[in-house]
Order: C-alpha cells, then sequence, then structure tokens
RNA sequence: GGGACGUUAGCUCAGCGGGAGAGCACUGCCUUCACACGGCAGGGGUCGCUGGUUCAAUCCCAGCACGUCCCA
C-alpha cells in the first residue's frame, strides 16, 4: 500500500513533535512580551511554584490553564506576558538541605548560618527549580527571559522597600505575643500554617483546692502539663454557682503557687465544671482573658518543645512527658477527678504535621486591620472579580476577621529582617540599606535581627516586585496590573489575600482583575490524592504513556467550576482518542489536496461549505464567550464537539461526495472549505493541544510562514438565509431517518436499500442525491406519491414520507414493532402537548409563541401519528387476513 | 457551633422555568478507499426527599436527609 501523503504518517508521535515545536517557539522567540507593544495587553503572573517543587496534578492543571488563556490572547491579537518564575519557600526548603546535611550527620548550627545559606543556594543553583523544566514540558509558553526568584535582588530590595515603609508607617511592630510554635521546625508559624486536625484527647477534671481550706474547684483541660503555667482560674460572672468564689485565691497544685479566681464572660458555664484554668502563656482564649484582667503570663516552654525551668521538677521534660508525670501525680495526691476521651481539634504544623504550642514569644508583627479594608472594599467595588463568584464571600469573611500577621521565622533561609537593634540603647534601626549607626542614640554597635520573614511576605508583593517595583519600569507601566491570577482555593487567604492588601498599600492598584479558582483534582474515587495513599496520579508519567496534548485537553475539558475534579487514567485515553480523529480528519483533508491551489480563486461552495463554515464560526465564538468567563470545560468541549460530530461525521462525509465528483469548480470550493475550516479548528484548540495543532498545521497548504501561535482567528462567516439552513436540516433528517430504519432492522451495511420520496422534494433530493445516497448506502432513489408498498419500511421526515425497501424482505419482519414503538413514544409526547394545551389557564396566561410552538408540535404529532397508526393497520390486516 | 458547595443515565458531569443531554461504560451491525484510539444504530433516568410559588418546576423559594470542604 503507497502512502499518498508523505506529510502525516498515519500516527501523530507526540514525542518528537513536542521537542521539536518548543524548540521552534523558543528560537523564534515568540513568548516574550514587549513594552513597547502597544496592542491591548494582557499580564499574568505565575503562582511561583517552591524550588523544592516537583510538577504534580494541581501545577499541571494551573499552568495549562494559564497557558490556554496565553495562547488564546495572543491568537486574539493582544501582547501577552506570562511572567515565570520559583519561590524560595523557607521552611520547605530549609528542611530538604537539613535532611541532605543530616545523611552526612552534620547539622546547619555545625555548619553555620553562612555556610548553610551558601550550601542552599548551591542546592537550589544544581538540583533546584527542577519544576521550570517540567513546565517548559508542559508547553508553557511563559516568557523565560523575565524568569524570577523570590530571593533574586530586584525581588529583596522590594521585600526590604515593603517592609521599612510598613515599620514606618506603624504597622510593622516588634513586640510579644501569642503565637504558633512548632517545636521540631524550632520556629514561629502563622496562623494559617498551623490547621486544626481532629484528634482523641482526653478531658482531665482536676481539683484545685481554695487556700487554707478544705474545700476546691473542679477545672477540665485537655492538656494538663500547661497547669504548670496558670495564673488564674476563671469562672463566668453571671454563674450562681461561683459568686462566692470570685477574688478567693486558690492553691494551684504541684507548682504550689497562689492563682487567683477571676470573672469573666468568655467562659462557657456549660463546659466542664464552669470553671476553667487560664494559661495565657499558652493558649489563645487564654492569653486575651489575661490581657484584659491584666494577669500575669507565663511561659513554660523552651524552643525546643521542652518544659522550661518555669516547670519546676518538670524542667527537662518533653510536652508528652510531662503530661504523663503530671497526670500520675494529681493521681497519687488525689486531686484528679476523672478523665474520659475527648475528641477535638489540635494545631498541627503544615510542613511536619508536629503538634503546634502556643507560647508566647517576642516577633515582628504586621498589622493587618488598615490594609484588609482597602482589600475588602477593592472586591465590593468589583475592581477585582472572582471566578466562580462564590470565593468571594472566603475572601471577605477572612479579612472581615483579621488578626496580625506574625511576620518572622526562626530560619536562616529566606530575607533576613532588616532590622538592627543597637547593643547600646537596644532600640531597633529598620532600613533599606544596611545602617552604619543608630538612628535613636548614634551609637554604631548594631547587631541585625536573625530572624528571616514568612516566605509569604515576598509572595504578597510578587504581581509588582517581578515588574520591577520600587522602580518605576516600562514593564511596571505597561503590565501592571495583571488581568488574571489563576490559583487554588487553598491559598486564597495565604496568598491572593496578601497580594491584594500589599498590592494595593504600594501601587493604589489592584494586583489583578480577575482572580480565577481552580478546581481540587482528586482521583477516580474522590479521594484526595496522597503519597501516603498512593493513589497519586503523575502528569510526567501521562505525559510520557499518551503525550502531552492529552494530558492538557483532558485537564483543561475537566476544569468545571464549583465542584471538584474526579481524574482517572481513561479520561486522558478519551482526550488521546480525540486528538487522532483530529490527526485523521486532517489526513483526510490532505489525501484529497495533492492538487490544491491555494492562490486560486473559488466560489462559496456548496450548501455544505458554507453550512460548515458557519457552524466553525459559531462554535468559535461559544468557545471564547467560554473562556471569557473562564468555564475552560465548556470552551474546550464546544470545540470537541464541532470537531466530531460536526466536522467529522457530518461535513468530511458529505465533502467525499464532492470531491470525487466531476465538478471540478465545486471540487475546489470543498478543497478551499476543507483547508479553511481546519485552519480554524487548529487555530482554536492550539491552546489546548499547542504540539499536535502545529504539526498539522505544518502540513497544511496554508502558504503561511507563520507558526499558529502568530495567526489570528478567522473572520466570522455570514449566517446561512432560514431557507438553507431548512434545506440543511431536512437533508440531515432524512439521513437520520433512513439509517434508523436500517439500524432499527437490522440491515447489514452490504445491504443497499431503495429509498422512495414524494414528487413534491424531488428538486430538493436530486440537488443532494450524492450525499443521501452515500451516507445512507442507498442502491437507488425513486420519486412516487403512491401508497407506500407493503414491502417497504416507513419513515417521516421533515413531515416528508420516506419509503425504504430492501433486497431481503425478511428485514420487515420488525417493522411492526418498531412503528408501534415509534407510535407509543409519538403519542406519550402528543399527550403531554394536550395536557398543556386543554388547560385554559395555559392558553391565557403563557407567552404566545409558546402556545403556538405548542399547537405546532400538537399538529405534527397527530399528523406523524396519524401515518404511523394507518401504516400500522394495513400491516396488520396483511399478516392476519 | 457557623458557613460554603454538591445530590440529574452504571460511572464522571453539563443543563437551570416550557418536548431530559454529553463523554465513558453497555447491546447489535460493520475491518466501506481519514480514523476499530473508528463508523452506524440502540438500551438505560419517579433529575435526593417533602412542601410552596407558577398556566407550567430537574430548573425558583422554604424545610429535611445525605455527602464534601472551609472557618471557629
Amino acid at each position: 500500500m503507497t502512502e499518498a501523503n508523505p506529510k502525516l504518517p498515519t500516527r501523530f508521535d507526540p514525542k518528537p513533535a513536542e521537542a521539536r515545536w518548543y524548540q521552534e517557539w523558543l528560537a523564534r522567540d515568540l513568548f516574550r512580551a514587549r513594552h513597547d507593544d502597544a496592542r491591548p495587553r494582557f499580564s499574568i503572573v505565575i503562582p511561583p511554584p517552591n524550588v523544592t517543587g516537583y510538577l504534580h496534578l494541581g501545577h499541571a492543571l494551573n499552568n495549562t490553564l494559564q497557558d490556554v488563556l496565553a495562547r488564546h490572547k495572543r491568537i486574539e491579537g493582544y501582547n501577552v506576558l506570562w511572567l515565570p518564575g520559583t519561590d524560595h519557600a523557607g521552611i520547605a526548603t530549609q528542611v530538604v538541605v537539613e535532611r541532605q546535611l543530616a545523611e552526612k550527620g552534620k547539622t546547619r548550627h555545625e555548619l553555620g548560618r553562612e555556610a548553610f545559606v551558601k550550601t542552599v543556594w548551591e542546592w537550589k543553583e544544581h538540583s533546584g527549580s527542577k519544576i521550570i523544566e517540567q513546565l517548559k514540558a508542559l508547553g508553557s509558553s511563559c516568557d523565560w527571559s523575565r524568569e524570577r526568584f523570590t530571593l533574586d535582588a530586584g525581588l529583596s530590595k522590594a521585600v526590604r522597600t515593603a517592609f521599612v515603609r510598613l515599620h514606618q508607617e506603624g504597622l510593622i511592630t516588634r513586640g510579644e505575643s501569642l503565637v504558633n510554635w512548632c517545636p521540631r521546625c524550632a520556629t514561629v508559624l502563622s496562623d494559617l500554617e498551623s490547621p486544626y486536625q481532629p484528634e482523641t484527647g482526653h478531658l482531665y477534671s482536676i481539683r484545685y483546692p481554695l487556700k487554707d481550706t478544705n474545700e476546691w474547684i473542679e477545672v477540665a483541660t485537655t492538656r494538663p502539663e500547661t497547669m504548670l503555667g496558670d495564673t488564674a482560674v476563671a469562672v463566668h460572672p453571671d454563674d450562681e454557682r461561683y459568686q462566692a468564689w470570685i477574688g478567693k485565691t486558690l492553691r494551684l497544685p504541684l507548682a504550689n503557687r497562689d492563682i487567683p479566681i477571676v470573672a469573666d464572660t468568655f467562659v462557657d458555664r456549660e463546659f466542664g465544671s464552669g470553671a476553667v484554668k487560664i494559661t495565657p502563656g499558652h493558649d489563645p482564649h487564654d492569653f486575651e482573658c489575661a490581657q484584659r484582667l491584666g494577669l500575669p503570663m507565663i511561659n513554660i516552654l523552651h524552643p525546643d518543645g521542652k518544659l522550661n525551668s518555669s516547670a519546676g521538677p518538670y524542667a527537662g521534660l518533653t510536652v508528652q512527658e510531662a503530661r504523663k508525670r503530671v497526670v500520675a501525680d494529681l493521681g497519687t495526691q488525689g486531686l484528679l477527678v476523672g478523665v474520659k476521651d475527648h475528641p477535638h481539634e489540635v494545631p498541627h504544623c503544615d510542613r511536619c504535621t508536629t503538634v503546634v504550642e502556643p507560647v508566647l514569644s517576642e516577633q515582628w508583627f504586621l498589622d493587618m486591620e488598615p490594609l484588609a479594608k482597602r482589600a475588602i472594599a477593592a472586591v465590593r467595588d468589583g475592581r477585582t472579580t472572582f471566578y466562580p463568584k462564590s470565593w468571594e464571600k472566603t475572601y471577605f469573611h477572612w479579612l472581615e476577621n483579621i488578626r496580625p500577621w506574625t511576620l518572622s521565622r526562626q530560619l536562616w533561609w529566606g530575607h533576613r529582617i532588616p532590622a538592627w537593634q543597637c547593643t547600646a540603647c537596644r532600640e531597633w534601626t529598620v532600613a533599606i540599606e544596611d545602617p552604619t549607626q543608630c538612628t535613636h542614640c548614634g551609637d554604631t554597635q548594631l547587631t541585625q535581627e536573625v530572624d528571616v520573614l514568612d516566605t509569604w511576605f515576598s509572595s504578597g508583593l510578587w504581581p509588582f516586585s517581578t515588574m520591577g517595583w520600587p522602580d518605576d519600569t516600562q514593564d511596571f507601566r505597561a503590565f501592571y496590573p495583571t488581568s488574571v491570577l489563576s490559583t487554588g482555593f487553598d491559598i486564597i487567604f495565604f496568598w491572593v489575600a496578601r497580594m491584594m492588601m500589599l498590592g494595593l498599600h504600594f501601587t493604589n492598584e489592584v494586583p489583578f482583575r480577575d482572580v480565577y479558582i481552580h478546581p481540587l483534582i482528586r482521583d477516580a474515587h474522590g479521594e484526595k490524592m496522597s503519597k501516603s495513599k498512593g493513589n497519586v496520579i503523575d502528569p510526567l508519567a501521562m505525559i510520557e504513556a499518551h503525550g502531552t496534548d492529552a494530558l492538557r485537553l483532558t485537564l483543561a475539558s475537566l476544569a468545571i467550576q464549583g465542584r471538584d475534579i474526579k481524574l482517572g487514567e481513561e479520561k486522558i485515553t478519551a482526550s488521546r482518542a480525540f486528538i487522532t480523529k483530529l490527526w485523521n480528519a486532517a489526513r483526510f483533508a490532505l489525501l484529497n489536496l495533492e492538487d490544491y491551489d491555494a492562490s486560486a480563486s473559488v466560489s462559496d461552495g456548496a450548501l455544505y461549505d458554507r453550512w460548515i463554515r458557519v457552524r466553525l464560526t459559531k462554535a468559535l465564538e461559544e468557545s471564547h464567550r467560554a473562556l471569557a468567563d473562564y468555564r475552560f470545560s465548556d470552551a474546550a468541549s464546544t470545540l470537541y464537539q464541532f470537531v466530531w460530530k460536526e466536522f467529522c461525521d457530518w461535513y468530511i462525509e458529505l465533502a467525499k461526495q464532492t470531491l470525487q465528483g466531476g465538478d471540478a469548480a465545486a471540487r475546489r470550493a470543498t478543497q478551499r472549505t476543507l483547508v479553511e475550516v481546519l485552519h480554524g479548528v487548529l487555530l482554536g484548540l492550539h491552546p489546548y493541544i499547542p504540539f499536535v495543532t502545529e504539526e498539522i498545521a505544518s502540513a497544511l497548504p496554508l502558504h503561511n510562514q507563520e507558526l499558529l501561535m502568530q495567526q489570528h482567528y478567522p473572520k466570522p462567516s455570514a449566517p446561512l438565509s432560514l431557507a438553507e439552513a431548512t434545506e440543511m436540516d431536512t437533508i440531515v433528517a432524512f439521513i437520520v431517518s433512513i439509517r434508523q430504519i436500517r439500524g432499527e432492522l437490522g440491515v447489514p451495511q452490504r445491504n443497499r436499500v431503495r429509498v422512495t420520496f414524494p414528487t413534491e422534494i424531488r428538486e430538493l433530493v436530486e440537488k443532494h442525491r450524492a450525499g443521501i445516497t452515500s451516507l445512507t448506502l442507498s442502491g437507488e432513489i425513486v420519486f412516487s406519491d403512491a401508497a407506500v408498498s407493503e414491502t417497504a419500511a416507513l419513515g417521516i421526515a421533515s413531515g416528508h414520507r420516506i419509503a425504504v425497501e430492501f433486497d431481503d424482505p425478511s428485514f420487515l419482519a420488525e417493522e411492526i414493532p418498531r412503528l408501534e414503538k415509534t407510535l407509543q413514544k409519538l403519542e406519550a409526547d402528543l399527550a403531554q402537548v394536550a395536557k398543556k394545551l386543554d388547560n385554559p389557564n395555559f392558553i391565557e396566561r403563557a407567552k404566545p409563541e409558546v402556545v403556538a410552538s405548542e399547537q405546532e408540535k400538537q399538529e405534527r404529532f397527530a399528523q406523524e401519528s396519524n401515518e404511523i397508526r394507518e401504516r400500522l393497520s394495513r400491516l396488520k390486516r396483511l399478516v392476519r387476513p
């Protein structure tokens, strides 16, 4: 067998195509944005993945969607910037490098800060940023010339500038407060980094004796060891049981200190005995209570999580050990009244899952309330819009209940806080440039703060720090504010809200017009993917097995709004099947284009040619409308349906007759249409499946030196006239009807049929005889107004009677049941319509066009059912004479 | 405890006031000169439950049940 088209092999091989086209895009510098390009601008900053990151499905989804937008906007004629980069990811990265050191039996403390940070940089240069290469494998059209890293000189300058300004404005302060402490990481964490997780603990009831009496008060706690830091017991001021007790003094067991009984309305009278121990140094509620009442605060913990000297004899024990000992000692003294199981929520470190301890500590804080107000307003008045909009509620709720942000982290990897303490006066000097003397006393003995900033602080500046802020750069002017931010719902607080706050504060502009929140990907059973469950799907393995385009198309097709995605590999297989279908449609076109002349002028073509061009226009318009609302799934499936159900199933099948027919002019017009529609389809699909579309386009006789990425969507085609649209519908209805008869009567494809149409539509049928014949495998088409013969099956399409006869009359055996089934359906439809039309209220109150349409339906159903009934009774008479 | 979202064909999901849809899976026929990762035809649904609004409710409203997630 000879291959007629040398340009496209029978199968698409993704791998070489992916390598070749990505190289070609880079070689032509197509991803680069230019600040002096006057076309309308579209910009996105990538949510920077951690340098330690490895491409998972969440990245694959998010970056596929951003790439769809970027490529779509380029083809729409925008000057597009998609700015990439990575995040230094404080704790995560430090942990990775510390782990490597541990393998060599070293610790970071042995190395010292400077050497350790140097080691992390070396690690970053050599093995970090793998994810950047993986993003390229995904086809991401980022402007790599603008790649940024949060610890770059420019971004570091932005961080220092932001910190210093906020400090000058009095929003950043240093002070003592209760913070979340991870004993394993030995650093403070923000509330967001300390998520609550359910745990079955115990609720211990303990007696605290009233000083110098035999009386006692009972308190309940889940953390008995914290009693060593108790500074009071609180009851509700209106609690009648304890009125007499308020103001009296208790002797705190084990610690042997005196503590007062105080009253505060925060106490829940229903919980336990209604009396609660107050441990301001280790509980957020107690801390606030102590602040209100001016109670002392005691910290009983060392940074390593062991108890300190304030815990007296328990010093040196871990929290767990201390809990056991305290419970045992209370038992010995007869002060432990009861223990019961108690499910509750306990904060854990986001990074290492260690139980987080609230401790009293001196840190740098950012007062976010004034910033939050502006961030709320910007979304309320629509300067920034969330897609789906429902996420705005989550955003508002968090911002309306905002708490100060603990900025400092006790790490070495990150932006060291630009604050210096004076050895002489102990005051702090905060400055962008390293200071040489104290701004308070002028002393030159300064020591820089050892802590670094929370990674999210630099991430919060990302949309503008990457554009050159605080300098007034051309990029900043051209591309800020950005058009859209695409990210997951889990970092709306961590990141989106903070970028909004810092962006508005520093630039007086929202950082992005739209926020698209993409769905979460779960496994095929709806379970969250996790390494421990072993249900993780590796996007790179999927790329290896099915090609990048198949993975991208799958992810985009599944990106629906307001629901999680359930992904199984069979969905990627389905996308690959579609790509193969498109590939083969292109091969079909090429097989029929050997004598094609792209420059010859041709007519508009036949009805089918005009019809498919109109359908293409409609499909592109619909898909672009969907993209404008970030309905990626709708956008992709519109194109999918068009290619498969309209272009391949109908147009190509009908075009075969013209291409093989004797009318040279018609053939040329159809060739032209094939090329143009295929070209339009490739442009429409390029954002989703960039590689295969470039591959096909390069084989098509387009006489265009530009790649798809550089081209623009085709101009819309003028709609069909009503008569033309009706004509097309009628032909389709004829073909469908004849095929149904064949299928339902079980007539194999090798058996030709003889079809009789009424003479009134002779002209129409003659015009489309070739198409009808070929799509229904008819041997003969004739015209007659005589009654349908007993040897024929009856069909009704667009109100016309069609008779289908077979070379073997035994195929007619199922005709009676077939017609009965059709009649049953018609009668049900008729009954439904009648129910409406028999209701005078319907006639009176429904919209007139609805009434008219129901009446029209009734007539049609009635006519068809009469016809079939008549036919049935005749057939039955023949069977039983 | 507060809130959000979801409940439509075996599975995954569209539709969201006027004759229940798609993909996958399933059944029958077909290796016809683009494609078996295919073609043609077909079977399959009291649209979670109970009320309400309406001429009309899968669609709007209220309540309930179940599920998922977020916050405290």
